[in-house]
DNA sequence: GTTCCAATTGGAA
DNA sequence: GTTCCAATTGGAA
């Protein structure tokens, strides 16, 4: 008979042996010791991982560096701070919009989605037709819009591991919180839904690009 | 290097090392060929296996009782089946309604659910009050009256494995599809939302009535 | 190729 | 003690 440790080990390897080659989501900032559970907590904690000039696990290659430049401007005012976060955003307005308020460099061509400064191209977000769209393809639409594939095939809506998996699968760092909390309230809004609602169409959307993802790699590999 | 194989027999031993005592449950129909997706199929199901005299590992003992002296006085007409759907409820009306038609003996005391036939009393009805409930907590007051603790514990919605958990986790028996999509049409119309949402109150509450057997369980172990 | 579905889990609320 | 939550999965639609 086998030891609960000893069997556990098995697991672990059975785990790695199966899925190492993509499952494995390595990522060098610890656990949340308390799990996040309202978005506005969740919006401090990526605040304060900022503040520490910690976060850079958590967001691409691009954007990092894009982060980095930003921290040496950021002050603690509100309007800075709003300031910062628009560059955030991709694409070539980050640097032009550094010298600019939110106000006068957004409001024309771009839509702003939420209080976190979230916004999206106004010409992107007028294709929508949220009226002829369920509001599970509307989170998705939006989520494409403001991360990369590989962002939504490697992150988590909350940083935490599957209940269902703890010490079998890897953990996978949060998805940018700001964008998501801001995307979660215009679609809870836009359709006077709760929020739930939308978390569990958010959660639906990471699981696919995960799986799109997967697949992709094993066509290339049988190829 | 363990072969798959080899890993998938630690993996099951694990398993029912682990959980033996309680997450097995044992039942001798076979797997669905087919996936039952829409509600009207699983109900021809159910109905299917009613007519085949197989269906008494789907029900706890005393229903199993019950439904062995009604077949034998089970007809082909439609009014019979109804008659005898109606007879699956527990309680002491039972015997009682088996000399009259369901609109004699049931539109005073008892409260029509859906298409199906399943009714609860009228008195516990009314004392749901649907303004002041969320849907989940009506769905699950619905539940409480048509089935017992133990088989919300042992049966899932549908019948199916955790597609997470393939040859890991005992295959749970589908809870009685008739009494479950009537409880699920009429929360859906009560509140007008999708049938979706009621679905998953359902399982969350299967689960829900699992966890709180375990947690007894345990508790009497330890006493 | 994309979207949706439901079973499972531990823990938060 | 009860209810809700989100990550994971394979497969259906």
């Amino acid at each position: 008979m086998m030891s609960a440790m000893e069997i556990d080990k098995v697991l672990n390897v059975h785990n790695s042996a199966k899925k190492d080659s993509f499952d494995t989501v390595h990522h060098v900032d610890e656990p949340p010791k308390k799990a996040v559970n309202t978005y506005q907590e969740s919006k401090m904690t990526f605040k304060g991982e900022l503040e520490k000039r910690e976060f850079s696990t958590l967001l691409t290659p691009s954007e990092s560096m894009c982060s980095v430049l930003d921290i040496k401007e950021q002050t603690e005012t509100a309007e800075e701070n709003l300031c910062f976060k628009h560059k955030l955003k991709r694409g070539a307005s980050t640097l032009k919009s550094a010298s600019m308020t939110p106000s006068e460099s957004f409001e024309d061509n771009e839509v702003l989605l939420g209080t976190g400064g979230t916004t999206v191209p106004r010409s992107e977000y007028e294709k929508l037709d949220f009226d002829k769209m369920k509001y599970t393809i509307a989170v998705r639409r939006l989520l494409n819009l403001k991360f990369t594939k590989e962002e939504l095939a490697t992150h988590s809506q909350t940083g935490r591991e599957s209940p269902a998996f703890i010490g079998v699968k890897a953990r996978k760092p949060q998805l940018d919180p700001v964008r998501v909390g801001d995307i979660r309230l215009h679609v809870a809004q836009k359709y006077n839904i709760d929020t739930s609602f939308v978390n569990n169409a958010i959660t639906v959307a990471l699981a696919d690009a995960r799986k799109s993802k997967k697949r992709k790699i094993k066509k290339n590999d049988s190829d």
